[in-house]
DNA sequence: CTGAAAGCGCTTACAG
DNA sequence: CTGAAAGCGCTTACAG
């Protein structure tokens, strides 16, 4: 346990020796003599000296802190991975003993305020943005505040800052692959609103997966919902009613896709079998949805760390743009996904038939 | 958007006034000027001047910054409600523009090194510690240190500090209750280490349960198992292998009561007919389970708040042991939960039919 | 190799 | 009502 109250003074009084040959010797300056040193850092160590954090970064001019910032839930547990994110920049930041902020801010005005208010009162020197929306004020005001920033997904135009991002558009294109080769022809999406980045690259992949396997794309097949399992029903259940339904639907998120499970069972329909559904997120949960949900799994484990990593390297002043990093999703295989119905096109799986 | 480049100093300059005044003009001293204080704040808004917090706390003498302890996963998803509670923690420092810093941080002794090294080196005027155990080191560290802090949960001995905790021995005894009610007598717990005092307090409560209900306690239904759902699903194994398993089992967390299902699929035994699985914690996604999980629900969306209000009422100078909020868990009937199978007791659900 | 001094950007008694 | 000065606890050129 150390005591608060020593300060370099205190230390320095000890030791008979100035503050400022005390604070060279504690921080390695090479023209102290090495008994000093030595003598200082011992010295140090007995009393529980901890130089003061405020005063110090007063004096070097930077906060040594970073921030994040906490999406506001846009639909429940719309961050499932926020503490392996956390910890793994916690971790990268750690090492140079640097802190980690949180504060809940989106793109909304209110919120803008905030951020600016953080880093021109100089409580931060760095901040790393998550779920952006296509045009994302938040990083055009950390681009005009001239603060270093990563961002955790992607904008519209990302060439100019660093950012960590899962393919989605591959992944959902993946998905519709995997799908035809099952034997679908008719493949429903259900996507998020279409302002955040994410919603439309992972509704490019599903229309790149349609013309790749040279289907039409139906706009009726298409559905927007909320990021939340009752968005995902709903627009499962619009799905459902058309004419020809779909056999098979890919989903923005395993929430979303989880809705959709819960739809076709109120109308009777087999998930895996009469109609297939794949998720996106790769959720652990997934594994006990009824039945086990196939889904796209995104590789979490690193995103963390490697946000936390990129953005110290461009405080240092590393050129932002060299920070790209693209990973990939893979299938999850569980047991919402198998071939197309027999009769497919002309399958039997309508919600009239259940509400007679 | 705000200029990190102008200080007091150069607002005092442009305003031909010293720094003192204006200083205390923006934050509204009774002896400036009302004209006085007026033109300063104008122009303070004009340049957007925003005061150096570190250089501000330096001077007042508090970090104004509190951190939220992180606990390290054990088992998966460990924080199911971290992101509102991060949320809510950030709510109640926002009011005073306060910070809330998150750190990575259990019981192990590198963790109590690094809260040790926060507080003494003056980063953090307060701390949230969750997940604590019966006898928790880092209670202990934040008393020594004289560092005002706030428990999420409870120790063995929590009268001498704040704490905000939901009542899982209440939790489970009402639990047992509803069980009894629908006429089970051998009633399973899958419980987790007992390190944990909430873990103790589950298994409290259900024991508290049986004998309320003049039921024995049979040591052989008594399971520990970590939080997740592969501890589960083993626990549960071992519940039905026994001679006489038991009509209905009550699980610490739902994750582990997710892996008790599984186990009971596993074994062809059809959760909520055959065995009843009730579960803890009220997660979301339980709903979405095979079939949907009866669990008692924890009232969460108050905690972080409440806590954060504690903590700085607290710093401020109120007594800790004036903050003792206790909650309650109330019953979320899903369908896990049902009537006891006619031949109770002498039931035929063994695992042996199954292995031949 | 060590000390004396200035400075980081604020706040706050103390004069006047 | 405003100014001059000291202080918060560090770091870091600059002397010697």
């Amino acid at each position: 346990m150390s005591d608060r109250s020593v300060n370099l003074k205190a230390l320095a009084g000890h030791l008979d020796l100035t503050v400022s040959t005390v604070s060279r010797a504690l921080n390695d300056y090479p023209d102290i003599s090495r008994a000093t040193r030595e003598r200082v850092k011992h010295a140090a160590d007995a009393l529980g000296y901890r130089p003061n954090q405020n005063a110090r970064r007063l004096s070097i001019g930077t906060p040594e802190t970073v921030c994040y910032l906490i999406p506001r839930q846009h639909g429940a547990s719309s961050q499932p991975f926020i503490a392996q994110l956390l910890s793994g920049l916690g971790e990268a930041l750690n090492e140079r003993n640097w802190d980690l902020l949180v504060c809940q801010a989106d793109a909304s005005a209110g919120d803008l305020e905030t951020i600016d208010r953080l880093v021109t009162s100089g409580r931060i020197a760095g901040l790393v943005i998550s779920r952006p929306l296509k045009n994302d004020p938040r990083i055009t005001l950390a681009q005009d505040l001239g603060c270093p920033f990563v961002v955790h997904g992607r904008s519209d135009h990302c060439d100019n800052y660093a950012w960590y991002d899962v393919d989605g558009e591959d992944g959902f294109f993946t998905a519709v692959n995997h799908l035809v080769q099952m034997g679908h022809r008719r493949i429903g999406f259900i996507g998020g609103p279409l302002e955040y980045q994410f919603a439309q690259e992972r509704l490019d992949g599903y229309l790149r997966g349609l013309s790749h396997n040279a289907l039409a794309h139906d706009p009726e097949l298409v559905q927007i919902a909320e990021f939340t399992d009752e968005g995902g029903s709903a627009a499962a259940g619009l799905l459902m009613e058309q004419p020809t339904p779909p056999t098979a639907v890919v989903c923005v998120t395993d929430m979303v896709a989880l809705g959709t499970l819960e739809a076709l069972h109120a109308r009777g329909i087999k998930p895996g079998e009469q109609v297939s559904v794949i998720g996106y997120d790769g959720l652990h949960f997934g594994k006990h949805a009824n039945p086990p949900l196939t889904t796209m799994a995104q590789p979490q484990a690193h995103a963390g760390r490697r946000l936390g990593d990129m953005l110290l390297s461009i405080i240092d002043g590393a050129d932002p743009r060299s920070f790209h990093e693209l990973q990939r999703a893979h299938l999850v295989q569980r047991n919402t996904d198998g071939p197309a119905p027999v009769k497919a096109g002309q399958n039997d799986v309508s919600v009239r038939e259940d509400k007679q």
